[in-house]
DNA sequence: TAGAAATGAATAGCATGCTATGTATATGAT
DNA sequence: ATCATATACATAGCATGCTATTCATTTCTA
């Protein structure tokens, strides 16, 4: 008995999200941001001065992934962090002005990587695939939730 | 303006990737194999004795991730690694007894977290889903090669 | 057949992601 | 008010993946 790659959804989405990340990777190291960074900064450019916890809520990435990322980040000239006026515990973390400034050229070139991705997509199949990337995700979600 | 991750199909995909890993990583962890693994062990298990060059070919990654991947196979005892007797550069990669007998657990373990994956698709979603990331795959190949 | 080019592997260095721990500060319950 | 618990963050250690570099051996070509 074989195993056969392209029909396991895993081996697909592995492969799906290695090309997607090389293909952004290309588009935004003009800009001097990497893929990684790309979540925090989403968050941050919606509202700026949020806690690393408030950031983990707002992504999908674990505490210590978030604490790497923005140290890279404050390394990279991306984020300053300044002590939370309320709570000692924390720092809120706010964008630099060039961080604000590629906003725009960050969402085109993520745009237009999921467009070359999906190039031979009709509209209809768009709508299909990301409709079927978020239901696999929710279920996937709820029953790891269940299982830890 | 703002960005919509739920409207993103690269967004979308490393959520899968990811939540497809840990699924599996949990259930092949009894087995004493990774997620990182598994592709070299389904191509030895399809034909013993390939060379590190060669699983490189057979497999999506590349020559140095899988020489890492291999170093820690063998350090868990999963492979051995002979001298090539026709290319004294080369050496052939052997499954142990083991990893040898975890094979069908294995395809079981990876097949089941497939099906929990998509424990809501009707068969029809589920074709139409593997057809639509291979099509993003390949579009997304023939892109890179053309820019590298 | 000698030198150039190609091929097989290993390694260094880095990013991204995880779990598990540790530490400090807040909060809640008695 | 005190003590237990919860929360915020940092760090260590690891796996997976990448590019770039190096080294050895083959293979091709002039």
């Amino acid at each position: 008995m074989t195993f056969l790659k392209d029909h396991s959804a895993g081996y697909l989405a592995n492969q799906l999200a290695r090309l997607f990340a090389e293909g952004l990777q290309e588009r935004i190291q003009a800009l001097g941001i990497t893929t990684g960074q790309f979540p925090a900064l989403l968050a941050l450019w919606e509202k700026d001065g949020l806690t690393q916890a408030e950031l983990v809520r707002a992504t999908d990435v674990e505490q210590a992934t978030m604490a790497a990322t923005l140290k890279r980040m404050e390394r990279d000239g991306l984020v300053c962090r300044k002590p939370h006026p309320d709570d000692s515990r924390a720092q809120q973390v706010f964008l630099t002005e060039r961080a604000k400034q590629i906003r725009q050229l960050a969402y085109t070139a993520a745009n237009e990587q999921n467009g070359a991705a999906l190039a031979d997509f009709s509209p209809g199949e768009v709508e299909q695939f990301l409709h079927l990337m978020r239901k696999a995700i929710t279920t996937m979600r709820e029953q790891n939730k269940r299982s830890s």
